[in-house]
Parts: C-alpha cells; sequence; structure tokens
DNA sequence: ATAGCAGTTGGAGTTAACTCCAAGTCAAGC
DNA sequence: GCTTGACTTGGAGTTAACTCCAACTGCTAT
C-alpha cells in the first residue's frame, strides 16, 4: 500500500504518517526498489493503534517509548505492559473527570433552559 | 483576594489568570485603587468553571466566545445555550471515544499478562 | 525522451495555550 | 526616605504536534 492509500484508508495525512515513522511511532514500513513507502496490512493495524492511543490523548513521547522498548525485544515485555498501564490509569482519571464536567454542564443547560423559560432571566455567568 | 491567594486556591499560576483575563474569559475583575486585582468569590467560581471547561478541552476560544456573548446581555441567553449544547455533544463523543480506548487498552494489558505468563511470547506490537 | 504525477527529504512555519521576562509601580516596615 | 516584596504591563519565548515547502527522484503514458 502506498502513503496516499493509507492516508485515505486510516484518514491521517501523509505527512503526519510520515512525522509518526520518523518520531518512531511505526516499526519498520518497508520501501519499494526506488525508495517508496509500501505499507502491510500489520502496518495499518498499528497505525489504527497509533491514531487511538493519540485521539485518546497519549502523547507522542510516551508513544515513542513504548515502540523503542518493543525495538528492544521480549526482555521488555513487562516495561511495556507497566507504560501502559500506567497510561491507562491517567485515561481513567481524565474519563472520571469528563464524566463530572457532562453532568455539569448538562446542569448548566437544564439552568440556561429555566432561564429562557421564565422571560429570559440573566444569570451569575 | 490577590492573584497569588487565587493562585493557590484555583491552582492554576497567576500567568494563567492574567492570561485568561486577556482572553476574555473572565468577567471585569475588580481592581484596588492602586492597580492590582481584587477577585471575589464570584471571580473564583468562574475561574474553577472555566478550569473545568478548559481541562475537558473545550478551548481558550470557545469560552472566550461564551463570555463575549454574556457581555452583550440576556438576548444573547438562547446563542449561549447552544454554544454550551454543541460542547456538550462534543464531549459527550469524545467521552464514549474514551471509554472504547479504555477497553481497548484492557484487553492489551490482558494480552501482556498472557503473554509474560506464557514464558515471555513477543507480540506483534 | 519528455511531461506529469506521486513519491522522497530536510527543514521551516504554524497553532494553541501557556510561561517567562524586564522594566516599572506601590504599600509597608525599619 | 529607603528597601523589600508582591504586584503591574507588553511582549518575547516555549512546547507539542503537526503542516507546509522547495528541490529532487523515478515511474508511466504519450
Amino acid at each position: 500500500m502506498t502513503i496516499s492509500e493509507v492516508s485515505k484508508r486510516c484518514n491521517i495525512s501523509p505527512d503526519t504518517l510520515r512525522y509518526y515513522e520518523k518520531a518512531g511511532l511505526l516499526l519498520d514500513v518497508n520501501r519499494t526498489a526506488g525508495g517508496i513507502r509500501d505499507y502491510t496490512e500489520q502496518d495499518c493495524t498499528q497505525i489504527e493503534f497509533v491514531k487511538c492511543m493519540r485521539s485518546a490523548g497519549l502523547s507522542v513521547e510516551v508513544l515513542r517509548k513504548y515502540f523503542e522498548l518493543f525495538k528492544r525485544g521480549k526482555h521488555t515485555l513487562k516495561a511495556r505492559r507497566d507504560l501502559l498501564a500506567t497510561e491507562r490509569k491517567a485515561l481513567q482519571e481524565r474519563f472520571l473527570e469528563l464524566q463530572g464536567t457532562l453532568k455539569r454542564l448538562d446542569y448548566k443547560i437544564s439552568v440556561y433552559d429555566q432561564a429562557i423559560a421564565s422571560k429570559n432571566k440573566e444569570l451569575k455567568f
């Protein structure tokens, strides 16, 4: 698969794909004789993983560390597991915080609806 | 309350408080005769609101718009309500996405635990 | 064999959201 | 009246994560 095919399929720009590779977020992408990237299905799966983790808020740096550990071989299995567990915990916290903020927004919106219903009474903020 | 008191209480740096004010995220903070900011309880409540929304991912720009509408008076009540509803919807989406990512991470961690238990069998990534 | 297009690189530019800095002001204590 | 320390300002600097650019290469179809 060429970079533009992967770009469309994963909805990530070619520039970002090259950036991720340079940053160490992709394990050795194959090249054609002419030097053009030739992605495999496996690469795509990995790219989807990176995309998913990135949009959940894991930093490029953390993912770089993860793949760096990966390249060092299987004696880093536990280190990788722990890295993921740490990130999972942080995510869980942000998840709960988000839940609270959603509730707060719901409440605020309901207060607005009441204010609008009661002849446009102004609020504090 | 001085800026450093609010800073400690809300756990936001004085620089950020000034930045938020300049960006239009705080409604008219009082000043002493000497020109020093003198925050009220009400200001603190608003700062907490801003902090909460920021850490949920609402942009400074969106919050600026919200408070700009506020300053225009009560004929903007519906516009403000709608702005909050739009942000709430986006947040809800990110919330669900995060939930999925948490599950994915849980699964991946369990796969790691199995790999470690089965004499350190290496994974794809 | 040449035009055109998709790909390559290193490096510069952009954006959001702070964060820091220098130069100045002011009130309080010695 | 002078030092000290917290405050003020405008503006410059920083960081993460892209995003864009110019110059170049190498297939492919005419």
